[in-house]
DNA sequence: TTTCTCACA
DNA sequence: TGTGAGAA
């Protein structure tokens, strides 16, 4: 069902584009367990598929510990329902914050716009007399 | 080379 | 959410 591929920290970061340091930073974290020969890590292409769920989750702007409680699932729940579950609220949670960010970010567009209309504005009406002290 | 830990942003 | 440095 699944081949024997294995790597090495470095081998996994350079054809995953990214560093063997975050790779262990992410075990740190108990995103990904591999196994070990001695003390060095060995990656099986199992960790391999798991790692690139993570930066998906990443990329679409999940918080590490949001995937990892997914990823827990995946081992523990057999149907894959609980998993489903966390994963249909997380996506509707995060879908639901990029548009309040769109917004945000429309809103603050069309400020900057009224203000640069302003100042354009101003800059074609003749220079101000510099304002003489009052008394 | 790889690992771990501490400091740092 | 990572990186850099130092020691083993």
């Amino acid at each position: 069902m699944s081949d024997g591929s294995l790597y090495t920290v470095t081998e996994l970061a350079k054809q995953l584009g990214m560093t063997p340091r975050a790779i262990r930073f992410y075990e740190d974290k108990g995103l990904i367990t591999p196994q070990r020969a001695g003390t060095t890590r060995v990656f099986s292409a199992r960790d391999r598929a798991r790692m690139i769920l993570i930066l998906r989750g990443k990329r679409l702007g999940f918080s590490l510990s949001a995937i990892k409680e997914y990823l827990d699932l995946y081992d523990t729940d057999v149907t894959q329902h609980a998993q489903l579950k966390l994963l249909a609220a997380g996506v509707a949670r995060r879908r639901a914050q990029l548009l309040a960010q769109r917004q945000a970010i429309d809103e603050a567009l069309a400020e900057l716009d009224d203000i640069a209309a302003q100042t354009e504005a101003a800059l074609q009406s003749p220079a101000p007399r510099a304002r003489r002290a009052a008394g």
